[in-house]
DNA sequence: GTTTAAACGCAACAATATTACAATTAACTA
DNA sequence: TAGTTAATTGTAATATTGTTGCGTTTAAAC
């Protein structure tokens, strides 16, 4: 996490992708792999205050759409936005790995090496995806409250 | 599910938790109890269209605070509501069971006999709590889609 | 350099949610 | 049973999140 990713590195993934290399979209994902949590819709708004809301949007729906970022709600219902490290598909995300959202500091984790454990529903149910959260205190918050 | 609840029954259970008898609570308690899916926010807005939205807001908070309803949202960061059946106390629910979003009617399953099997988390993650969602097609859906 | 589809910016709007405060009423008490 | 009061509801205003339509700009292709 929080790999040197160079700014090449992200034009060429915009290429790969067919999709036009701009000043935002440089932004956004410069901005998201600078993290090792995901990033919540309004702390992209406030960082990129000065990219319109709507081209902020629609970054983000063609970057889910192509399968570069994945969006995750956290227990609040905020939309939070990761890259993707799964070698995700166009229009097909295989990023079932488990979210870690902190009740302290609200930071949402992507905890991409947790497989999700076999489930088995009830007859008649036909699961196509499976997502699983966790919720309480991350690394640096549970430290904070030994002291 | 869809247990014929009756009004007295509602009435008790305000009661038991302190909260006054009022004809908008007892509306909103029969109709999810009519239905065996979760009730989006927009669905109950809609039926309740008589009684204020601030009103729903209050109630649907109330409700969850007290361990009545769990909130839970779905696919597409909808809220969507669903009676309590384990027992949840004052501020600490225990509804850790599957929801199942179907991709087709949207609707929201409480499955509430589904256990989460047991997840360990990399070291220094506190977990207090987990949910688990599946998406895919619920048993009506899915017979739909065999014809 | 020209062309053009893609991307952006702006304005208007829709949906969801919250806050402040005044009016009403369920529940308690005398 | 009437009177009192805190809880609840209604109303208005505002905030936040997300969408749509349209004109302008620009990256990329030729
Ligand atoms: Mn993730
Ligand atoms: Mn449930
Ligand atoms: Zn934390
Ligand atoms: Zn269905």
């Amino acid at each position: 996490m929080a790999q040197t990713l160079h700014n090449f590195h992200f034009e060429d993934l915009l290429t790969r992708h067919h999709l036009k290399k701009t000043a935002p979209r440089l932004r956004v994902l410069s901005m998201m792999s600078s993290r090792n949590t995901a990033t919540s819709q309004p702390d992209l708004e406030s960082v990129m205050n000065d990219i319109d809301r709507v081209t902020l949007y629609r970054i983000l729906s063609a970057f889910e759409e192509k399968g570069i970022i994945h969006k995750v709600f956290d227990l609040n219902g905020t939309a939070n936005y990761a890259l993707c490290t799964s070698n995700c598909d166009e229009g097909h995300h295989h990023d079932e790995h488990l979210h870690f959202n902190c009740t302290n500091c609200k930071n949402v984790y992507c905890l991409n090496d947790m497989q999700l454990p076999a489930i088995n529903l009830p007859a008649g149910f036909e699961p196509q995806a499976f997502t699983l959260y966790a919720s309480g205190l991350c690394p640096k918050c549970s430290k904070k409250a030994v002291k």
